[in-house]
Parts: structure tokens; sequence; C-alpha cells
RNA sequence: GGGCCCGUGGGUUAGUUUGGCCUAUACUUGAUGGUUUGGGACCAUUAGACCCCAGUUCAAAUCUGGGCGGGCCCA
């Protein structure tokens, strides 16, 4: 026995990341892989329910700040494209002329974007005029209705969004929830008077970053990228990574300051108030199924999944022992399970007729939250015996039951915050000098203002890439790690998923 | 983008080096019946596999080529 215990389930130690995540994101349920196309995972109903959990969050956060849903269709006609080549290479004539030289690049070949998505190019047995591509991205399917949607001042601002399957042809190794073919996606797109109040967009989409990255645990950093890694057609983008536990970093979320430049590209004027006519500025905000991924690689353990109780499928399964001995011990499950229910909690009962023992290894497994155990001892003496998923046993009164539980699970998502910032705390080091770089596993932090050569030159070394500008600048000057001026642009250096 | 490795029941695997001994091993899982039940129970019965296509050969899980799928390393 013993020994082969957890060949039973077979999960690799967490220590080996790479063997643990395929590995837990399968027998947890979340996923089928064996759908027999690259990239393409199949939900199973368990990772399904969580993933519609965190969707939830971010349809509540949109609710709030006035954003209105939409969907468009997956097929994009290719001429549309041509729209979007015309934009770049205005873009490209723009750097040439000398216009902002530092604050565009445009070196993407126009068909480089045309080897990424799926391609519809036949309708039974005929081939299409036009063909058709498969959404890698929203923009030219819905810059090309804005138009329409918008004549006036009044119209603005236009704040919509849509939680749709995206699609690229990703040639790398491809790995669930982080690389995938079909993406789970979320984007909001806006459109604005002017820079100023699109930039006011960009903050309030960074409000609810920090409200999603906090309801979900993630420990992370914001950055401004580098102009190589702005979005095509953007001014500036900003990008979110999600420390994960191997000190690797996952871009969950980003958001694009498009200016006027894609409303240019189609035609997304409106008439002002003083009857002029005016470009839109525009934005947009992304997230996508990596959160989920984020969540898993973060707060999970040797032992399974732990699902914050913000976003757990289930927060507290109930399971009754030895209920064989006394019809009590049901009677007393149900009844929790209906005041609980009626408190709002997401609550299962695991009535299977197997030894309690394996059933505390599957729940185990699939991360919840929280277990009650309720036999007839405890029936006798009023309490259910709260196990928590993090950690600690404790018997708590049945009388009051929805309180205690509130109480319970507000500490399993303490808990769950106070270990990710542990975790940034110990993966980003502070440092001063390029021969720091080396250790495996980390995150460095450093002041760097340096050109975009002394950037190759810094990733080069390092073999690591730059995450861009933070958010929040360095409260003091410090010397730049490479050109030794002082300044207070704080930078990130890490390895990227 | 470059290099390397792998593909056997639902899952993990033995067998592949040296083709025949394979009617393919073990564990796990599923189904049925029984004994059980406060941290992965046990017994019995039963179900289930050589990734696909082509080639070499008297003979292919095993060798060759291609495809599809999976994994690792480097840029």
């Amino acid at each position: 026995m013993g020994n082969h215990d957890k060949a039973k389930r077979g999960i690799p130690p967490k220590s080996d990341f790479n063997a643990w995540y395929p590995a837990i994101v399968e027998i947890s349920d979340l996923v089928d892989k064996r759908y027999p196309i690259k990239g393409m995972d199949v939900w199973r109903p368990y990772g399904w329910k969580a993933m519609k959990r965190i969707d939830a969050l971010t349809h509540a956060e949109m609710e709030r700040t006035g954003h209105d849903e939409v969907h468009f269709p997956l097929l994009i006609p290719e001429d549309l494209l041509e729209k979007e080549n015309r934009l770049v290479a205005l873009l490209k004539a723009a750097r040439d002329a000398g216009v902002d030289p530092s604050e565009l690049r445009m070196d993407e070949e126009p068909a480089g974007f045309k080897k990424e998505v799926y391609w519809v190019k036949h309708a039974g047995e005929n081939e299409l005029d036009v063909p058709m591509f498969l959404r890698p991205t929203s923009e030219t399917a819905m810059y090309t209705l804005f138009p329409l949607w918008v004549r006036s001042h009044a119209d603005l601002p236009l704040k919509t969004y849509q939680i749709v399957n995206t699609f690229r042809y990703e040639t790398k190794q491809t790995r669930s929830f982080i690389r995938v073919r079909e993406i789970h996606f979320f984007e909001a797109h806006t459109a604005h008077v002017d820079e100023e109040d699109a930039t006011r967009q960009i903050e309030e989409d960074l409000e609810i970053v920090s409200n999603i990255m906090t309801d979900l645990g993630l420990p992370y950093i914001a950055s401004k990228r580098p102009v190589w890694d702005t979005f095509p057609g953007a001014w500036y983008t900003i990008g979110i990574d999600v420390i994960m536990p191997n000190g690797r970093t996952l871009q969950v979320a980003s958001c694009h300051h498009y200016r006027d430049q894609w409303a240019q590209a189609f035609d997304l004027s409106y008439e002002a108030e003083d009857r002029t006519t005016k470009f839109c500025h525009q934005t947009t905000y992304g997230m996508s199924e990596r959160l989920l991924g984020a969540v898993v690689g973060i707060h999970g353990d040797d032992a399974g999944l732990i699902m914050p109780p913000t976003m757990a499928p289930i927060q507290v399964v109930l399971v009754p022992v030895a209920a064989h001995k006394s019809a009590a011990v049901m009677e007393t499950v149900r009844d929790v399970e209906s005041s609980l229910k009626a408190a709002g909690f997401r609550v299962h009962v695991d009535d299977r007729d197997i030894r309690p023992g394996q059933k505390y290894y599957d729940w185990e497994i699939k991360g919840v939250p929280l277990r009650l155990d309720i036999g007839p001892r405890d029936v006798e003496k009023g309490h259910a015996f709260a196990a928590r998923r993090t950690g600690g046993k404790q018997p708590i009164p049945l009388e009051s039951i929805a309180d205690s539980v509130k109480l319970e699970l507000n500490e399993i998502q303490q808990t769950l915050l106070d270990s990710s910032n542990e975790h940034r705390n110990q993966i980003v080091r502070s440092v001063n000098s390029l021969e720091q770089l080396t250790e495996d596993g980390h995150i460095f932090e450093i002041a760097f203002c340096g050109t975009d050569a002394d950037a190759e030159v810094l990733e080069k070394t390092s073999n690591l890439a730059l995450l861009g500008e933070a958010l929040e600048p360095f409260s003091e000057p410090r010397p730049c790690i490479v050109t030794g001026q002082m300044t207070t642009i704080r930078q990130h250096l890490a390895r990227m998923y």
C-alpha cells in the first residue's frame, strides 16, 4: 500500500511544475486533452463551470462600469484585413517620415498575420470568392460596424465587450489554458471623444484588472510594454503578467490605447458639439482562459487544485459519514445543504456509496475550498467538521451554519491572497547589476532607462524578456542597470510563457 | 525557426535493442454480485489496447518512409 497511493491518481509533485500542470488539469476533470486536434482541449463540465465563474466576475465588472455586451460573428471576410494592412502601412510611413519614430514599431511583415489564422476557403464544394478567416481577435470585425453606430458625440463613449472563442494557429507547443488554438476570450472595445477620455478608460481597465486579480488571488505585474511588444496599431500596450510558481510570467490580460489610429483606418468619426468632424480614440482590453490557467498554477499543490471561494464551482462539499449507522446523518446533511443554498453558497452533497476517505481525496484533487463532514457523532454534538482545503480542521456549530461557512470561506480566500503575496516576494528579486541576473526561477526588478539597443543587449545576455515599464515607478531615482544614469523607471526581466 | 525523444485497453505501463515464444504483461479504471463504511477496503465474475497510411518480409507492436498526435531542449 502506501507507496502506490499517489500512483493511483498519478499526480507528480508540484515542484516539477512542467509535469504537474498538464497532469492536474486532466486529473481534476477540467479538460479532456484527447480530442485529436493540437491545442484544442475539450472543456469538461467541472472546468467549464470554473471558467464560467471567472466570466461571471468579468460580467459583474463590465456591468459595474457600464459596458454593454455584444456578440460578433466568428468569421471575418478577408478584404477587411486590407483596412488593417492600410493602417499598418500608414504607421510605417509615419515612422519613415520621422513622426514619433520611437513610439512606433511596424516591422511585422503584412502577411505575417495571415499565417496565424485559420482560413475558410470553401463553402460546400465551391471555392469562395472572398475567403474568410476565424477571428484571432475582433478589431476588424467590430470596427467595421462601429462607424455605423457612432455618428455624434452623444453616441460616445461607446463601451462594448464580448466573451467569445477566438482562434490562433499556434505552431509552438500548446498547453491547456496557457497556449491553445481555440481561445476562450474576453475583449472590451471602446470608442471615445478624445485621447484623454480613452486614457481614462485605460485607467478604469486597470482598476478592473486589480479587482479581478484580487478576487482570484493572483500576484501580477502591470507593465507598459516595450515598443517592440506593442500590439500592431496601438499607441501603447499594457501587459498584465501573472507570476507563476516556477518564476515564469504568464500574460493574462492586456490593454491597448489606440489613440485615433484605427479610427482613421476604419473611418470611425463623429460630429462634435462644435459641428466639426473628429476621429474617435479607441481602446481594447482583453483577457482569456489563461486566468484559469493562472488560478490552477498559483494555488494548486501536491494534492490537487485549490479553487478560490470567489470562483469555485463548488464552494462547500458535504460528506455524510457512516450514514448507515443513523438516519439522522442524511437528514442533517440535507438540512445543512438547504440552509447553505438558501444563503447563496454553491454546495454539493457527496452521497455516493463509497468510503469517505475516497471522497476526501476526490474533492481535494478538485480543489473544493471547504469540506463539511457530518457523521453520527457530529449530529449528536450539533456540529459539522470543517476541513479547509488550505489546511486545518475544526468543528463548527450546526446552528448558524451559514455564518460559520461564510467566515471559513473568507479566511480561505485570505489565506490564498497571503500566500500569493508571499510567493511574489520570493520570486521577484530587486537587483542592480547584470551579474545578478543569472539565477533561475526568478523575476528581476531593475532600474532601466536605456535605448532599444540597450534593451536588446539586456535581453540577450540575461536570456530573459523585458516585461516593460512598471506602472509604479521607483520612489527614489536609482542608477540604470545598463547606462548608470539615475532614473525612477522600474522594469522587470522574466522568462515568459 | 533549429534539434532530439515518444505513441500498446479509459489511465499508467511490460514487451520493441536481436521480427516468430504475443491467443500481448501488471497495476489502475468501468460493470455486476457479496462482505464493508470517521482518510484511498476486500473477494469473485466480467469488459477493454499495439495511432493512421504505405513499404520490406514466409512472418511486423517490433524494421523503413510519410502523416497525425504528444513531450523535451535550444534560438
